[in-house]
DNA sequence: GTCTCATGTAACTTTACATGTTTCATGATA
DNA sequence: TATCATGAAACATGTAAAGTTACATGAGAC
């Protein structure tokens, strides 16, 4: 299975925006992150919706981070973007009749359920701003190049 | 993405198998499973490399349980099954150059492997006994049909 | 022996879905 | 009004799980 990387694509690019000043567009983004500007809108429309960023159109358009980024956590991200299935294994079958299944789905739901709440729990505590601060750190200890546009390359 | 159900699957034939005096072949397991029997092969291969079922050919074959449903956990099952991807998300990139994404990666695989910790727990501590014991109290709570090859329908 | 039944396995097909792409509408600025 | 940007729908592609087919192997039944 290929797995969804929306919340990692969508992070990626707040990070980049929040080293870049002024409006930045989907396409720079876009080439950044080796992928498609409509790629990159399909994702940040949830964040949009919420009010996390704000985009522009025309000239000088583009996208804006409108939040504060010590207040967002990576779990409000994640809410943003729809709260997409976190698990690649699940049941065979919801509300299956048979009782046997019942019995396998409610003692597999139990587990992922817990496993899912302390994901949460942890992708709460873990904002923006400390996102951004390791991503600083580790310049920093790279001794690196701190031109934010072209910090990205290797 | 679709999610793997093997381990929903293969825990579904399990109890379906303890409750079944003698062999049982494939076609029947998948018969109830409404799958094929292909699939269920598949599925019990792990199981048997690990001696938790046996297989025999021929006239009178089938599958067996080999092992102590009082020792056997889910975890068990899940590592016999090869460990299959647990989550749905992942990163855009492993080993990444650029310093933001490797930022991204840490904190999400640092969060990922504390919910992984806990959900293998979790399954560590259910037993095929268990699982079983439960599958009996829905039946005696329904004042259900105790034929083991009815039991499985609506 | 040989017929039938069952597993073992490889190869192939189908299906679902995340991602990528094209296209055009809409709005903002020069 | 020409250009640049987002918005969104429609379509294409790549990939992996699940389903299927085909045939080899081995174990009773006769």
């Amino acid at each position: 299975m290929r797995r969804d990387s929306k919340l990692s694509g969508v992070l990626h690019v707040l990070l980049h925006m929040a080293e870049i000043e002024g409006p930045v567009t989907s396409e720079f983004l876009a080439g950044m992150m080796q992928t498609n500007p409509v790629v990159v809108r399909r994702i940040m429309a949830g964040l949009r919706d919420r009010g996390y960023v704000r985009s522009e159109k025309g000239h000088g358009g583009g996208w804006r981070i409108a939040c504060d980024v010590q207040a967002v956590t990576l779990r409000d991200i994640y809410e943003a973007l729809g709260a997409p299935e976190i698990f690649a294994m699940g049941n065979r079958s919801e509300a299956p009749g048979c009782l046997v299944e019942q019995a396998v789905n409610a003692a597999m739901d139990a587990s992922f359920r817990e496993a899912e709440a302390l994901l949460m729990a942890q992708l709460g505590r873990i904002t923006l701003a400390a996102l951004s601060a390791d991503f600083h750190a580790r310049l920093a200890a790279r001794g690196g190049d701190v031109n934010p546009e072209t910090a990205h390359a290797l």
